[in-house]
DNA sequence: CCTTGATCATCC
DNA sequence: GGATGATCAAGG
């Protein structure tokens, strides 16, 4: 069944906590949604189950899942010792129309502010339904995680507009990369060329390295 | 073993 | 095509 909207972060962190240990499996069950096998062909299934479960506002927004809360929802996979088996997606990367574009107004910043982490086991030897959900962290970035972030975003955004965009690696950045985001590789988007002109590239999105979202939970958990 | 580049489903 | 939700899997 679809749940409400949460009136409140209050609401909103009881629901969470209320998952925590249950498995994926039960969740479905109560949201009347099928269990995949396996995550191949369903790589965000467990993301909007997470989702119709805490009743976030369903649809393909630029924004916060919880815009009235001021809160971004990401289920992050982990392994039995509580690492992240995966790098966090945060948003598609502007290719053009960049000028003037500061870190304060960037779409990165404002989902970053305040981010509701749900780990989930992401074992690809546990079952998808026996999977469970661990305890909720709201995670706010302190000083130094928002200056690791605005400088990797300012290094990565000054390539971009310098038309380097093709050059860029998931190397560059510390804690902020940038990855191909895409239906494939054949996907093209415009984006700024080194002569300053228009041309065409494969669609990139804004990633959060594992060490990152690692020391997140470690701060969470000790 | 881990990371980077590639890919999957769905909605509009 | 571009946004949402991410994980897959080849190669270093």
């Amino acid at each position: 069944m679809a749940k409400s909207s949460p009136k409140d972060i209050n609401e909103l962190m009881l629901r969470a906590h209320n998952m925590a240990g249950i498995r994926l499996a039960d969740i479905a069950m109560d949201n009347q949604i099928a269990v995949p096998a396996n995550l191949r062909r369903d790589k965000g299934w467990v993301g909007q189950l997470i989702e119709s479960e805490l009743g976030a506002l369903a649809g393909s927004k630029p924004q916060q899942d919880f815009i009235h809360l001021g809160v971004e929802l990401k289920t992050i996979p982990i392994d039995s010792k509580g690492k992240p088996l995966e790098t966090t997606y945060v948003t598609v990367a502007p290719l053009v129309n960049i000028r003037g574009l500061t870190w304060q107004d960037s779409v990165v910043y404002h989902k970053l502010q305040q981010v509701l982490w749900v780990p989930v086991e992401g074992e690809r030897s546990i079952p998808v339904g026996e999977r469970r959900v661990g305890t909720p962290i709201l995670w706010q970035p302190n000083v130094q995680q928002a200056h690791q972030l605005q400088q990797d975003w300012e290094e990565i955004m000054e390539l971009i507009a310098l038309g380097k965009v093709d050059k860029i690696t998931a190397r560059h950045g510390e804690v902020l990369q940038l990855r191909p985001k895409a239906a494939n590789s054949q996907a093209l988007t415009e984006s700024i060329a080194e002569d300053g002109s228009i041309q065409l590239s494969n669609p990139r999105g804004f990633y959060l390295k594992i060490d990152f979202t690692q020391q997140i939970l470690n701060n969470a958990f000790g």
